[in-house]
RNA sequence: GGCCCCGUAGCUCAGCUGGAUAGAGCAGCUGACUUCUAAUCAGCAGGCCACAGGUUCGAAUCCUGUCGGGGUCACCA
């Protein structure tokens, strides 16, 4: 259930009411008519703006209108009072058994509560990772798969029918780099000295896939031009690095649904096809582009290049699909790529990129809207860089001195369920700080393990009464829960499928981090109350009932920090020794 | 120079697609454990929401401009 939704539909109920007995013109729109919490809880449990927003269409005063639906919403059972406030608020009190009673809801359902539909089952294509096959996987690309994994369940647990998809870049320039580091290190495990020339990976992690090449061929490459081998070392070092890749994105708990290799794109016609659709919509043409504004580039000169009309679509400048000696750019695969997912028949796509990447938004989406005549939606999550500390000082990471951190190096250092909360703790266009010493701190400080604590508690305390059933604690006397501050918590867990459909409506699963502190918090407080008043302990040797619907009420909590831990693919903690 | 992102408490950041008196955590100060985990909690203090205009019943939120920080910028992917 979403009591926000629910009391939404009978706001709009009333409206139309409203309407029906003339009391509002006819022709109004209500889509800016929202219900939501209010800031503060003073001021009832729910809020709605309908007299605000209507006033002027309708062009009554707002507490003309608040004071004709006021009534009208009082007659739904659920609805106690309705009162007009400030400018043309509409403060609603709910009926406190519909918040009691939710925790057997919450039993009930489990980690599906908090479910909904809104993504009606459509298709969505998720892109995310993504990474150059030509090494391991480091920081940057941790915050990347956690953010777009985080995004996948959220999606799910919003309705959509989710793909995990990443593109292999193996058909440029990189892949023949990759192949001739490979080579080089062929030749060291022959006994030969390596030349790990400028330009070259130098990193040691080829090292064993030069003693897998020797395995595999022998001395027989050995002193062959590049021609000879080129294709087979880059096909099976391709292999290698994906196979590192596939073992890093394990390592976080990532799997991949499609893993798409932008090589297949070439010689099968797939881009032939992608830019004959754009041509036939008169979106191709042959030209040169203006200069680039402002600097002019030194060697800049006009080139005869085959163009992208993107400017049709909201592009800035039309951009390049041939080079000016016929060979496509980099855009033409990328343009076919994303013509493939549309052809797979998905109702809409999200690439998860880094933010160096910004300068490519809008051609893409340019791109997608020409080639899907703007049905499929295409939105770009651009996630910034990830800053490294280790007890606040700043961590230095050289590309050149082969000492950037890898996925791998932090998964090792502070696991999977630290990495992933603390990666996801912040808006993905907001840079991050990650502290190497502060995520394994067992502190406020730390929000993973302020939320785990929570879950731990909550186990502890149903230890402590013998671990009732969930069914069991179905039939507590809900109705015994009466105290504010468990009202209040009450409320925050009735927030929650709210929270996740707009998480996700938003793709911000930062969002879950965010509320999943906030119930924690809430639970933490009423926990302690029990040590400053007895009466408000969980369990009570006097009151087994008032116990009973307590400790159902504490069990719904950890259900729901369960389920939002699930999305962000963290466990929870039964115990935090 | 063009485009994109960011600018909110001393620090790190939320702010629910425009709502009521702008919120957390840390740091600071004052307090709270013989009890279900004090690994916690309560309170105090802290603000020109970068700046200036505009849109309207109402702006941290939307628009324009300025300043400051970052990213990116024609046959590299």
């Amino acid at each position: 259930m979403n009591l926000f939704a629910d009391i939404k539909t009978v706001v709009l109920e009333k409206l139309e009411m409203l309407v029906a007995d003339g009391t509002l013109p006819e022709g109004l729109s209500f889509t800016n008519v929202t219900v939501e919490p209010p800031r503060d809880a003073l001021h009832g449990d729910l809020a709605t703006n309908a007299a605000m927003v209507l006033a002027k269409p309708a062009r009554m005063k707002p507490r003309d209108i608040a004071e004709a639906l006021a009534p009208l919403l009082v007659q739904d059972s659920r609805v106690n009072s309705a009162d007009v406030a400030g400018p043309g608020f509409l403060n609603l009190r709910i009926d406190p058994a519909i918040f009691q009673n939710m925790i057997g809801d919450i039993l009930a359902k489990g980690t599906g509560f908090g479910r909904s539909n809104i993504g009606a089952g459509r298709k969505i294509n998720v892109e995310f990772v993504s990474a150059n096959p030509t090494g391991p996987l480091h920081v940057g690309h941790t915050r990347g798969a956690v953010f777009g994994d985080a995004l996948c369940s959220l999606l799910d647990f919003a309705g959509y029918d989710v793909t995990r998809e990443y593109y292999i870049n193996d058909g440029g320039a990189q892949v023949d780099v990759l192949a001739r580091s490979a080579y080089e290190r062929y030749r060291e495990a022959c006994g030969h000295a390596p030349e790990i020339k400028e330009g070259l990976y130098p990193g040691d992690y080829l090292k064993p896939v030069g003693e897998a090449l020797k395995e595999k061929y022998g001395d027989s490459l050995l002193d062959k031009p590049e021609s000879d081998w080129l294709a087979d070392i880059r096909l099976f070092a391709t292999e290698a690095m994906m196979d590192m890749v596939r073992a890093d994105l394990a390592s976080l708990g990532v799997k991949m649904d499609v893993f798409f290799s932008e090589k297949s794109l070439y010689g099968t016609g797939k881009i032939e096809a992608a830019i004959a659709d754009l041509d036939a919509k008169g979106l191709i043409y042959t030209g040169s582009l203006p200069p680039p504004k402002g600097k002019l580039p030194e060697d800049w000169e006009a080139r005869e290049q085959t163009l992208f009309r993107s400017t049709d679509h909201g592009d800035d400048v039309d951009r390049p699909v041939q080079k000016s000696d016929g060979s496509w750019t980099y855009f033409a695969p990328d343009i076919a790529y994303h013509y493939d997912k549309i052809e797979r028949g998905y109702d809409e796509l999200i690439d998860v990129l880094g933010a160096d990447h910004g300068g490519y938004v809008k051609r893409m989406k340019a791109a997608v809207s020409a080639l899907s005549d703007g049905k499929v939606p295409l939105d770009i999550k651009l996630c910034q860089l990830v800053r490294l500390f280790r007890d606040g000082k700043p961590f230095k990471m050289s590309k050149r001195a082969n000492n950037f951190i890898l996925l791998s190096d932090v998964v090792a250092q502070v696991g999977s369920d630290v990495t992933r909360f603390v990666m996801l703790t912040r808006k993905n266009d907001a840079p991050l700080d990650f502290d190497f010493k502060k995520a394994l701190e067992q502190s406020k400080d730390n929000p993973v393990f302020y939320v785990q604590y929570a879950h731990a508690r909550v186990c502890s305390v149903l230890a402590k009464a013998d671990n009732p059933t969930d069914a069991a604690l179905q039939n507590a006397d809900f109705a015994r829960l009466t105290a504010p501050a468990e009202l209040a918590l009450l409320k925050k867990l009735g927030e929650w499928p709210r929270l996740a459909e707009l998480a996700a409506s938003h793709h911000e699963p930062h969002r879950i981090a965010f509320y999943l502190f906030d119930l924690a918090s809430e639970f933490h407080a009423l926990q302690h109350m029990g040590k400053v008043d007895p009466a408000l302990r969980f369990i009570l040797s006097g009151d087994p009932a008032l116990s009973n619907a307590r400790l159902a009420m504490i069990r719904a909590v950890a259900v729901v920090i369960s389920s939002g831990l699930g999305i962000l693919g963290v466990a929870p903690a039964s115990e935090m020794r």
